[in-house]
Order: C-alpha cells, then sequence, then structure tokens
DNA sequence: TTGTATGCGTTATCAG
DNA sequence: CTGATAACGCATACAA
C-alpha cells in the first residue's frame, strides 16, 4: 500500500516533462517515440491516474448522488436498481445517502451538495419543507426530486399518481361485481395516506358508490396493523366484498386475517395492494397491487438529471409516471398460478 | 448555480488572508476580531467548503465503497442495509458498485481503487479468480471481501458458513420425525450450489441417514425451475417428507407446487428455504429459512473496514458468521401465524 | 496571532 | 511536438 506513483514519477522514469506524460494519457498528439516511453513506463510503475486531483482541475466528480429516505424500503430500492444502471452507462459513479425519514438529514444532504462532491442529485424526500425549497433555490448543482415540489421551483420533478393508481384499483374491482369496496389505509396525516384516502373517495363518487364511513379503517403501514386493521374492519361491515389496501404490507396483514377467519380470496373477499412490491408476487394468494412507478421513476429520474448534466438548460420539468395494476390472484387470478415469470398481466393507467 | 465562495473569496471580503480563514474554518486559535470577521464573510457568501480539493490535500475522501454483485438480489441489499448506517455514523460516504456478477468489472472497480476517489472497500464477489487475488494483493486501499478468499490474501474476510447452516435445517427436520429428506438445489457448478449440495450429503451422514440420489433434484436458484424441479421430484418420490431448498425462491416454487399437488405444508412436507429474505415471512404458510446472516457479515464487513481505516494494521482477519434458523410455519408452526412481527423464532448455530 | 509560500496531482496555456 | 509554469481550492510549515 506505498504511495502510488504520479505523473512525476512517470515523467522521471521517461525522461519527459509531466505535460508531455499528461498528454500521453489523455491520447492528445505526441511523437511515437514519447509515447512509447511514456506508457512503457506507465505500465511499469502501474499508473493510475489521481481522481481527485482530476476532479479538482475538471471541476466534475463523476459521482451523483440519490438521497433515499429509507435504505430498507423496498420502493425506494426498486427506484434504486433502476437508477444505478443508467448512471453507470453514463460514467457516472452512485453515491448513496439514507436519510432515515429525517427532514434535517435531507437539508444537510442538499447543504453538502455545496462540498462539490458529486455533480448532480435524485432525492426523494418524504415531504417538502420551506427549507427545502430554499436550498434547493440555492442549490449549486442539477437537483432531481422524485416526489411533489410546488410549481416554480427550479428543480426537475418526477410524480407518482397515487389518484388515478387508486382509481384503477377500485374500478377493477367494481368491474368484477364488487360493491362493498373497503379501504384500509395508513395514519391520514402522511402524504400518501392523505393522498390515497382521497383518491378512494374519489373513486367512488366516481362510479356513483356511496361513501361508507364505516368502510374506512385507519391503521399503519405495517402487515400487524393491517392485520389489525382488518380484523376490526370485518367484525364491524361483515358483508364488505372487497378491501383496497394502501400499501403490500397492509395486505399481506388483511390476507392472514381473512385466511383465519374462513373468507375465501377473492371468491367472497378481493384484496388490492399498493406498491407492487416483490412480496406480492410471492404472497399466497399472489397479491393485485396498483404500482405507482417507483421503479420507472428512478429511471426517469436519471435520464433527466443525465441531460442536465449535459448542459441542458431548459426550463425545470414535471413528469408524472402513469401507476399501472398488476391484476393477480388476490383479485381475479386462478386459485393456482404458476411460479412468478415476471410476466404478471398488467393495465395501464393514465 | 454560479461559481462558489472560495477561501480566497472570504479573504478578500474580511480583509484577512486565506491562512487565516483556514485557521478560523478548521477551529484553530485565533484573535476573536479575525474569527468574527471570517465567519460574518463566510456566512454572507454561504460558503462551503470545498470536498475535492480538501481531499487532494489531506489524501482522505471520506468515502467507502461497496461493490455488491446485483442491485436487486435481496441478500445483497441486506448487506447494504447494515453497512450504509455504520459508514453514515463514522462519516463517511457509501459509493455503490453493482458488478451485474461480472469477474470484469469487479477486477475493473479493484483497479479503480488506484484512482483514490474512496478510502475503502468492501465486495461480495460471486467467486474469486487469481485475476482477483493478484489485485487484491496490490490494491492501494483496504479492502474487505465478504465472501471465502483462500489463507494469506491480504484482506480481511467475512465469511458465510453454509455448511453449518444445512446441518441446523436437516437436524431441524429430523428432530420433527422426518425421514425423507430431498435437496432441491441450484446448479452445482456454482460456489453456494456446490457448498449447499456438499452439505446436505454430509448433514445426512451425519444423522446416519442414507444419502439417496433420488432425493437430489438440480434445478435454478428462481422460483419457476424451483417449482419445476419439485414436480419432477414428487413424482419421483412420492413419499418424500420434507424439502431442503437452496434458497428461498425455490422453497418458493415448491410451495406453489405441493399446493397445487394437494399436499399440506407443513404436515405431509415440511419445506426449509435459505437466505431468509422478506420474502420468507411474506408466503402462505410462511417459511422456515436458514439465515446465513447476510445483514450481519454487512455489518461485520463495514466494522473491520472501519478499523483499518483507523490505522489498525493487525494481520488479515477472518470472520465467519454463524447462520441461524428462523422456524416458521412450514415445518412447525401453526397454521395461521399472526402478523410478522418481526419476533420470528430464531435458533442458534455455530 | 498572522501572512507568505508551497504542495497535493492534474490539466491547460504559452513560449520555444 | 515539447517543456516550463500556472491554476484548481485548501491546509500548513515557516517566517514575521
Amino acid at each position: 500500500m506505498a504511495d502510488g506513483p504520479t505523473i512525476n514519477t512517470i515523467a522521471e522514469r521517461a525522461g519527459v516533462s509531466i505535460a508531455s506524460v499528461s498528454r500521453v494519457l489523455n491520447g492528445l498528439p505526441t511523437r511515437q517515440e514519447t509515447e512509447r516511453k511514456v506508457l512503457k513506463a506507465a505500465e511499469e510503475l502501474g499508473y493510475v491516474r489521481n481522481a481527485v486531483a482530476r476532479s479538482l482541475k475538471s471541476r466534475r466528480t463523476n459521482q451523483v448522488a440519490f438521497a433515499m429516505a429509507d435504505v430498507g424500503n423496498p420502493a425506494y430500492l426498486a427506484m434504486l436498481r433502476q437508477i444505478q444502471p443508467v448512471l453507470k452507462a453514463a460514467g457516472y459513479r452512485l453515491v448513496l445517502h439514507s436519510t432515515d425519514a429525517v427532514a434535517a438529514d435531507e437539508i444537510d444532504v442538499l447543504h453538502s451538495l455545496g462540498e462539490r462532491y458529486v455533480d448532480g442529485l435524485i432525492m426523494s424526500p418524504l415531504r417538502v419543507t420551506d427549507a427545502h425549497l430554499e436550498m434547493l433555490a440555492a442549490a449549486r448543482a442539477p437537483v432531481v426530486i422524485i416526489g411533489s415540489v410546488p410549481e416554480g421551483t427550479p428543480v426537475d420533478n418526477v410524480r407518482a399518481d397515487s389518484r388515478t393508481g387508486v382509481r384503477l384499483a377500485v374500478h377493477h374491482l367494481y368491474a368484477l361485481g364488487r360493491r362493498r369496496i373497503a379501504m384500509v389505509n395508513g395514519p391520514i396525516d402522511t402524504v400518501p395516506g392523505a393522498a390515497r384516502g382521497a383518491a378512494y373517495r374519489e373513486a367512488l363518487e366516481n362510479l356513483g358508490l356511496p361513501y361508507d364511513d364505516d368502510l374506512v379503517q385507519i391503521g399503519d403501514f405495517y402487515r400487524a396493523e393491517g392485520a389489525r386493521a382488518v380484523a376490526e374492519l370485518l367484525a364491524r361491515v361483515p358483508d364488505v366484498d372487497a378491501l383496497m389496501c394502501a400499501n403490500d404490507l397492509i395486505a399481506l396483514g388483511a390476507l392472514d386475517v381473512l385466511r383465519a377467519a374462513g373468507r375465501r380470496v377473492p371468491d367472497d373477499v378481493a384484496v388490492v395492494g399498493m406498491d407492487d412490491t416483490d412480496l406480492a408476487a410471492a404472497s399466497w394468494p399472489s397479491l393485485t397491487s396498483v404500482s405507482l412507478g417507483s421503479a420507472e421513476r428512478g429511471k426517469v429520474a436519471a435520464e433527466l438529471l443525465l441531460e442536465r448534466l449535459r448542459g441542458g438548460d431548459s426550463e425545470p420539468r414535471v413528469v408524472t409516471v402513469a401507476p399501472r395494476l398488476a391484476v393477480r390472484a388476490s383479485t381475479a387470478g386462478p386459485a393456482y398460478e404458476g411460479a412468478s415469470d415476471g410476466s404478471d398481466r398488467k393495465e395501464g393507467g393514465a
């Protein structure tokens, strides 16, 4: 682990100036003989150019940061899976931040952009505070936000459309003949909870179905909480024939409880999850789920950022990714579904 | 997005030298008045220190790389989830590489260590070739390998113990009274396939059970392949009463097929998976699975690397992480398991 | 305590 | 085509 060779080392050994070394290494016009000597010396010394010095000079780091709210959350991991290859293909390294859903940490990341250790940033904040907006306005590098920012914020913005997503699911259930469609939601003081709850109500109105408070059960976004919520719901509204769950974990909890209660899925009660995580295909019966396009949002965000890095100076862009309904056994499929091979039927939305 | 201020900008504005600015910014002894002026100027200019220049000078980047074989693989994601917070707490940024299981890409990452854009590396290679060993011997920064490297390789090494893992599972099945324990494996020319196959054989011998070729079915590490393999196995050996599957996906495929064939799990056939991914707890019945400690290996690797970065100059260390058996419904649990709350019963290994 | 000057490893400019 | 030299932004040894 001795100190590595620099262009100075090479220059000495080859008997030329560091300028010539640099030229050869960068493929600039050089006399054959010089080139030969330099390459030979570099080879013998096992020279590798120093990325830090290069960055200082070029003012580019070839690094891009992705700040996710939570490394453990499958939705963000889906984004990561798409972002990674796009950046890699373009020659950028990926610096990963997990902000643990703490707003202060997100602000920190935004602030550290000023350190110029990356050329750009993709961020998926939990919610956007005034402090966020302030930092975004002053950002010293291009930023793409996955989520929603107010009109006028000077950053590119990739959005999900949970309203349409919920509508797709509710309409799907309606088309299957379900009329007592309940909503099992997470806390409504969260951004997704509020959005999904409102979307549910809207979808019902849209179909001319009455909105019934009894059909709405609030719990939390975890499996155990989902199970508890569904148990309560069943006790209160025994004739429910469909469950719109605010995420896949809640839906898994629902399946647990329905099974224990002897209700057949989907025959007696149809179940729909949200986020379309890997768990949806793994469960039994496999779970119909609304994809809000985490993966695609990641991909689009990466592409938008790359355009900026290439010098695109257009106005801030807003892209909304269409949700999709992945229909599986919990609403419509056969009781036994062949092993998942990624070819689930999907219905486009928008 | 104008050019950011530097210590020169501050020095001018505050009417002091850049040396004083640097001193103030680094908390070195300074006259109150000077400090005040510098801080004021820095504040007004919105100064943030340039990480690149700082790295060039200090020869430290405060970045660590993690090279995973595949961003999509839950086992590596489990490592990532543990590595991230450890590094973050120590003030390091995480640079993520996905080598897509291509050996050349791994060599690339090792080579690029010479660029000094990170202070250290954690790598989990699929298999270790001579080229790997050569690069590891010449590495210009501390490296920790998750996986196995030959004795004498000058890097820290965190290993799994699939032999003990398989033994735990097979003994568990035996203790439940199973005597026709089959193995559903992936390709045996892969490292994990070979290791797990051998371990199965050894575990049987250990118990005095006869090894029967008919009880071994080779497929691939995917759900559909697992299902196919189990279907064949059932046709050939109808009296099988337990399945040791080489990973969770294969086990999920096994559950599909058993269900379709009307075999009750675990009553008729017990099923064990490996890797203990999230899917194991999500399936129904929930899946007993051998954890090879992906998460813990990640954590240990990060800690070992940090020690090196702090200057630990000890001999290369080898840490082996004990496997654990997470017992769930597919072997021993009740038919209905309350929603998963992370409190699965575990049996320690050695 | 403060300022001057130098170097970290590269790239780029400008004479020769 | 080549070499000397000046940045890039910061930290620091040394002199004042």
